[in-house]
DNA sequence: GGACCTTTGAAGGCT
DNA sequence: AGCCTTCAAAGGTCC
């Protein structure tokens, strides 16, 4: 990689100084520094020319709140009735009383959001789309429940069917979610990339990049929007998603162990595909990773690195990780241009799932992460977090 | 048609 | 208690 590994950028997540943190709930990171490889793989990417790495564009800018608000007038959210095509995350055929969850329906009222002082509302009601115009469950319910065949027309006779099928009812979206969704049509105008993985990959950097109060309204928005599932759905549980008999995804299905993670993928990135093996090329397994599964014989010995600094841990672990993936390929994982090191970084100095205390230690210097002796797991787990919640067998990186 | 990718966060199960 | 797994959204891509 050609990149200048180091250039001095460091972002450091403004904010760190808020008098109040937000709850422990909210996951707040603390502030966060992204060394220079880091700040190289922010920027590298071709393909997301960001000035510098970041997104030169302001979060919730008044014409995006306008344009948004402009979206969805009061009598755009029917409750009971999803057949303005707004997306309501709830069947709208449940007993719902409008007078009571009128408020707290802040995805169907453009005016909770600014009641709440989050300037938010809008944003997280979005105009339908192709896939959005119906319920909450655009996509894998209506694969799910076969209720895609109109998903435009009016929702009570197809809520009647769901309602028959038991309806898959869906998870209320997390903080990132609500962003995700309200930012993606941005990133999506703006690079002109479709591909949802490599918008997200954006997504997820600006939202480290966000400040605490910005990431605080998103918080705030997603536990209103837990409240307002338990409202909506005292009995429901995640558990209950997980037991329907949804499909499990293919890659929880395989017992090969778990390790059929796209490696190179993940590793080289979009703009190495060079550097793939020809099944990842073709969005197959990586044989390349399989070899080294097998090579690595379950047996890994990674020693935890010395936290000078989540920085530094950061090269360490992703120097181990190049080492580890230096038999399988040329090009090992060191400058961390790639979107798998971006990724493992990002996802390093991020909270990740362990939402943070407000006060959180830095990635390394976190009780977790160094006075608990790390199981290989939790190691390659933290290194590449995503690699591993895709990894149910846990797959592990060889070092030795 | 469905899995996969990719992100973070929440929740439940498991140890 | 802590770790692990799954699932939320999104749309292009591949089989």
């Amino acid at each position: 990689m050609g990149l200048p590994a180091g250039g001095g950028l460091s972002l450091f997540c403004p904010g760190g100084d808020l008098g109040q943190p937000p709850p422990a709930h909210m996951g707040i990171p603390p502030p966060y520094q992204l060394d220079s490889k880091l700040a190289a793989g922010l920027a590298r990417t071709p393909i997301y020319p960001f000035p510098g790495g970041t997104y030169p564009y302001p979060m919730l800018s008044p014409e995006m709140s306008q344009v948004a608000a402009s979206w969805h007038t009061p009598s755009m959210y029917p409750i009971s009735s999803a057949a303005s095509g707004f997306r309501s995350p709830y069947p709208t055929s449940l007993p719902i009383s409008t007078s009571s969850l009128s408020s707290e329906l802040y995805r169907f009222s453009p005016t909770l959001g600014a009641g709440l002082g989050l300037g938010l509302g809008p944003a997280l009601v979005p105009p339908p789309s192709k896939t959005d115009i119906f319920t909450h469950h655009s996509r894998s319910q209506e694969k799910s429940s076969g209720s895609s065949d109109k998903p435009s027309d009016g929702t009570a006779s197809t809520n009647n069917k769901d309602q028959n099928k038991k309806p898959h009812i869906k998870k209320p979206l997390n903080a990132f979610m609500l962003y995700m969704k309200e930012m993606r049509a941005k990133v999506v105008a703006e690079c002109t990339l479709k591909e949802s993985a490599a918008i997200n990959q954006i997504l997820g950097r600006r939202w480290h990049a966000l400040g605490r109060e910005e990431q605080a309204k998103y918080y705030e928005l997603a536990r209103r929007e837990r409240q307002l599932h338990m409202q909506l759905y005292p009995d429901w549980s995640s558990r209950a998603n997980t037991q329907r008999g949804k499909k499990r995804k293919r890659k929880q299905e395989t017992t090969d162990g778990g390790n059929n993670l796209k490696k190179c993928r993940a590793r080289y990135g979009l703009d190495q595909q060079n550097q793939w093996c020809k099944p990842c090329r073709r969005k197959k397994k990586c044989v390349r990773y399989m070899e080294a599964l097998a090579a690595a014989s379950g047996t890994v010995h990674l020693q935890m690195a010395t936290p000078q600094s989540p920085c530094s841990e950061d090269e360490v672990k992703l120097e181990e990780l190049s080492d580890a993936s230096s038999d399988e390929a040329d090009t090992p994982l060191n400058s961390a241009s790639s979107p798998g090191g971006l990724s493992a970084l990002s996802s390093l100095a991020s909270p990740a799932s362990d939402p943070p205390p407000p006060a959180r230690n830095p990635v390394g210097t976190n009780p977790r992460d160094a006075n608990n002796p790390l199981s290989v797991n939790q190691l390659t787990s933290q290194s590449w977090p995503r690699a591993a919640q895709a990894r149910p067998g846990h797959e592990v990186i060889s070092v030795s």
